[in-house]
DNA sequence: CCGATCACTGTAATTGATTGCATAACTCCG
DNA sequence: CGGAGTTATGCAATCAATTACAGTGATCGG
């Protein structure tokens, strides 16, 4: 059974192709007497015909289908990200289409040429590195961005993102009042925005409590990974400089650092407190469950949709950069130190 | 500045589009002199000339586009498989576009109509839902679809799974040398071939070490979720039957067990021991780390990917059907019972 | 030296829908 | 009753590529 096109539908109905294009569009169909749409849709609906979207986006040049880029949908800071994106979207009547960059340049370019070659109406970009070399096109202006997790002065993209530094100051604040004075950090790459933000929190939260920065306490993770996290959690530990908490820039660093700790044989919370940051699915039911600042995950995703939605189909600025409020969720793994 | 066309390319050439078009393309450039070639070629490159990947899509009929379904990807079982997906799909040129059913049959419908009208070239259903209303569709023989994670006798489509059959056999062996033999099961719906499976496996390591089934050990979660596992659980408790494990159809599930028997005051693994399935992301993490069988999840992405490419490009069968091995991981959640 | 073959390139149809324009029929009003 | 306006529909171009077919000129063998 080959497709039915409207053609098929046009010739049962005895009409022209185009008045059957008009039928079955609600924003043609008041052009035509009730009596053709009625007949149209009859046949339309006998001959079970779905319109072929790639010959109406060659026409129309929209192709309904959205663009987002993740760094790895393995981490699970995406996941919520992504369905929230998708639930949004989907009511729409548009598609996402995913692809994983690593943050690897050439991947994300890769990825970004195959999206682009499939005339995406839109796209957005979770990815969270934010060097130039591999962002030059972004600088075109006919593809409608939204970046998610990811602010970027450089760049005139609209964004949404939680705010961190707001994030942060609840985190030290809540270290402070526990009692710590000597807290690390183990910070993510400096390349991404969200470390380089957490880490100001940091900064500012010891200038806010009037402790000054010792560099000693300060250790870059070379991912968002339980295993970059473990490894420089190590590091931190072979320096020998006294702390009592840990601030973690993301959980699965600070799931690192609990699996270092534990090998170096010191008890969370008794000896060490550790805080992590995004609030990952699981990380409530840690041993001992991870004192962390939720971030709306679903909820950007669903912000990042709507404003995709609103500069595809409207005129939205590009100046729009949300903030959303994350919180502060205190559990086990954060306590008075010794 | 309006998109570059062929016809750009061919002008500044100074050459047909069609003879632009075979220059461009690797399967046709053999027709041409190498001369013509390479003044396409250069002119291309110097217009930044790229594909309208829509306009190919109607002429071929190919969209290098190929769609996933997934009940919700914020489950960890399932961002590891869409990233194997993708990333074997990717290395042909291939895209993906996700959706989320729920495993609600309006919505899989309302998806897998969106998909379908934009002329996927193949779909992978890790939807896990089997049951036939929602899925008359799949006898469409023109659709070149793979399993993931499901296996339906029922349909003619190809199908990667894990060997469940396996793997619950181990589980139950491991239950029964630690010394259980009153071994609970929260089941997942019925619904699902996975749940089935294993409750078929659950039913037969019993039999295998001489026990017999007792119903009252035996309840039915709503679904794969904590929340289902918990309330499961918690109805288990109500019964008062004894029992010293609890096999879990699933690590969700069993986390939920474990919530509800930290809710009771019962001890883990000290009191009741709770093995999961699946080994998702973090449940090594858990308190205390928990013991499940572990499927190579990415690797079924691959392999459905695999799978896809070759019934979309060759003429594989569709009675194929791959089981990958999983692996029992004992961890700290099972013990010998008091 | 002439027809056949070959290598190369152009012409035009095609894919399936949308849409500007033309036109036919009908209504309305002076 | 005729011209203006309205309503409903068809015609044909268009979107940007691919591809069957045709044609041109060169080469080659008899």
């Amino acid at each position: 059974m080959a497709r039915v096109t409207l053609s098929d539908v046009a010739a049962r109905a005895d009409v022209d192709a185009s008045t059957a294009s008009r039928a079955l569009n609600n924003e043609t169909s008041h052009l035509l007497s009730g009596d053709t749409v009625a007949k149209v849709s009859q046949a339309a609906e006998e001959l079970g015909y779905t319109p072929n979207t790639i010959a109406r986006s060659l026409r129309t040049s929209r192709t309904m289908t959205v663009g987002m880029l993740v760094p790895d949908i393995e981490n699970p800071l995406f996941p919520p990200i992504v369905r929230g994106l998708e639930d949004e979207l989907a009511n729409s009547g548009y598609a996402v289409v995913l692809a994983n960059t690593d943050d690897d340049p050439a991947r994300e370019r890769a990825a970004t040429q195959g999206l682009l070659a499939r005339q995406l109406d839109g796209l957005a970009i979770a990815s969270a590195r934010s060097d130039h070399e591999a962002t030059e096109w972004l600088d075109d202006p006919t593809l409608p961005l939204v970046f998610v997790n990811r602010m970027d002065a450089t760049h005139d993209v609209p964004s949404v993102i939680a705010d961190d530094a707001a994030g942060t100051d609840d985190l030290m604040d809540h270290l402070f009042e526990l009692g710590h004075t000597k807290i690390a950090q183990i910070s993510g790459p400096q390349l991404y925005s969200a470390s380089r933000v957490r880490f100001a929190g940091y900064k500012r939260g010891l200038r806010r409590h009037r402790e000054k920065l010792d560099r000693g306490r300060l250790v870059f993770a070379d991912s968002f990974s339980v295993a970059a996290g473990a490894k420089a959690c190590q590091e931190l530990l072979n320096r020998e400089v006294a702390f009592t908490a840990i601030f973690a820039s993301d959980d699965l660093i600070a799931i690192g650092c609990m699996e270092a700790l534990r090998r170096a044989g010191i008890r969370v919370p008794e000896d060490v407190s550790i805080a992590g940051y995004n609030d990952l699915l699981l990380v409530d039911m840690l041993n001992p469950p991870l004192t962390t600042v939720s971030v709306p995950q679903y909820e950007m995703g669903v912000t990042a949709a709507r404003l995709l939605l609103a500069r595809m189909t409207g005129t939205l600025g590009s100046d729009i950069h949300i903030k959303l409020q994350p919180a502060l969720v205190a559990r086990d793994s954060t306590a008075a130190p010794a």
